[in-house]
DNA sequence: GACCAAGTTGACGTTAACGTCAACGTAATA
DNA sequence: TATTACGTTGACGTTAACGTCAACTTGGTC
């Protein structure tokens, strides 16, 4: 009956709260806060193809940690003004410093991994040694 | 003098407060809420390397984004009541589920170091034009 | 033209994670 | 013993990131 939501080259609000399963006041709070700026078809919001990435870029910020204004941070680097060498060079230093972050995070989450494997391993064996004593008391039981 | 922080015994709070750089208020909140448990000296906090180590995990925690709930999560799978199997599972089950979790953290965090190493390429880019542009045009500048 | 669904703008409420401050106790040191 | 440094417990304030609600408009459609 509809696009589910593939190759749109528009979207109203509750499109994307639906898409991306949030409401659409959290879409028109990011709005209000300076990440998107839709446009307006009378006094509806009208989203583009490129609304929808930032949209979606700060979310993926959002699971990283970022707070909101690291994410507008990080969206501004995708259309700086490019007359502004300052600026230029202002945001390939917030890239370099982000990217050492990321790689800090990468770190993080590969030890937290492991160790989450270690004590997996440790709860599985007491869980194993647990269904033992069971199973040798199971002729007093009934249960 | 002493000991910088390694190898000790125990801990003052402010000994942990300036290694890891927050303040005495924040690891208090965090006995609040349920995440620390030291011992006392009279009046005073008295820290074990383990209570240490479980800060650690708060804080790195943090970085990957996880709530305090959630840390404390992780915390009770190092120490969980082995007699208990129904807790155990459940441990286990969470175990699984933020392994998951991590890895998709994992995914987006080396996508958005993807994107950040292409927009800095652009930047770099940008930013050797706008040089070039300057070059052409010193002849007519003093500045 | 009455109605309904979807959208809009305020305004206020809420939760997590601390910060700030006041008022006090305590231990070592001068 | 007076000072100073460090620690403690409330109590209240603050910020980010939304949720909730009320009152309104607008575009179809029965």
């Amino acid at each position: 009956m509809s696009n589910t939501e593939a190759k749109k080259r528009s979207y109203t609000i509750s499109d994307l709260a639906a898409e991306f399963d949030i409401t659409t006041r959290t879409i028109r709070f990011y709005e209000e806060k300076g990440l998107l700026t839709p446009n307006r078809n009378g006094q509806s919001r009208v989203y583009t193809p490129a609304d929808r990435t930032k949209l979606r870029l700060i979310l993926r910020g959002k699971r990283l940690g970022l707070s909101l204004e690291e994410s507008r941070d990080i969206i501004d680097m995708y259309a700086p003004d490019r007359d502004n060498s300052d600026q230029l060079q202002t945001l390939i230093d917030k890239i370099r410093e982000k990217r050492l972050q990321l790689q800090h995070q990468l770190f993080d989450i590969e030890t937290m991994i492991q160790d989450l494997d270690e004590a997996e391993g440790r709860l599985v064996e007491a869980l194993a040694r647990h269904e033992d004593a069971d199973n040798a008391t199971d002729k007093n039981k009934t249960h």
